[in-house]
DNA sequence: ACAGGATAGTGCGTACACGCAACACTAGTC
DNA sequence: GACTAGTGTTGCGTGTACGCACTATCCTGT
């Protein structure tokens, strides 16, 4: 019927995830403590915060009960504050603190010194990097269409 | 430093995969209550039984214990016997019972036809499907030899 | 002004991923 | 035979992912 489970390309998607995961979060716990989705939330929030943790969710793909437990853990944890939004009493809008936004620097450089470069070098020129990037959206489209 | 958080392969190949497991878990426990990941191991078991769950795990880029709770769960379901190698009194082996293997090919036939067709639709030739493949496998290359 | 429907967030339960430590067994060396 | 490494599995604790049910709030049409 196919050439294969191991041979097909939902598997390896799931190793290449698997294995950058695993790697990420091996690097940023064991110098910083943070998780692999820790770093990922603070860098959406960087680019963009104050923002509902709706959006957060839209943006990482995330479950909303997911990242509410996160972010929870990082106001906790002094990286985020979290304000009633005084248009929609529903919402909170999340900010990255002084102390998150500091982190979230030291965190891009170090994991950009460990593994980032590694992961950019991976599409050897332009012309692959689309179709590495296209694909890969491809495959978000197609999944959400069902 | 970059083009930007959003725009990296890290996220992109997050996005993918989230969103192919949530597709995938939302399918086969809907139907058969049966998770994605049960589903690789079965689909791994299928293609050669009698392994150990070492020789799982590094054929599915997942955790000994994360793989042996998986396992287990799997005996008490009926999919899969463990028997004790006789050569080495540490390790089981793995069998897919005929219970299991039965349940293997009606999840295969099912997700075939509701996400496994889409997936493959992704790369649009074979060229494309090469590049894609080659650039996932040295995802793996990469984050491993850190 | 109000009912009905949509939306943001929370709480709960289950499954997975992983590191770490412990244990059992193997294999190589002396 | 004992000693030392190395390996397969298990147990425990934490974090993450997700579905589901629930509350609070908003919004729309009447």
């Amino acid at each position: 019927m196919t050439s294969g489970f191991t041979e097909s390309l939902g598997i390896r998607l799931r190793r290449a995830y698997q294995s950058l995961h695993r790697r990420a979060n091996a690097e940023l716990r064991s110098q910083f403590d943070v998780t692999a989705d820790q770093f990922v939330v603070l860098g959406l929030l960087a680019e963009r915060d104050g923002v509902s943790q709706r959006e957060i969710c839209s943006r990482c793909y995330s479950d909303p009960s997911t990242i509410g437990a996160l972010v929870r853990l990082m106001e906790r944890r002094g990286w985020v504050r979290r304000e009633t939004d005084p248009r929609d009493g529903r919402a909170r809008q999340v900010y990255l603190t002084e102390s998150g936004r500091d982190l979230q620097q030291r965190l891009w450089t170090a994991a950009d010194d460990s593994f980032h470069r590694d992961l950019w070098a991976v599409p050897r020129n332009a012309a692959e990097e689309r179709i590495l990037f296209d694909a890969l959206d491809r495959v978000v489209e197609a999944m959400e269409s069902g």
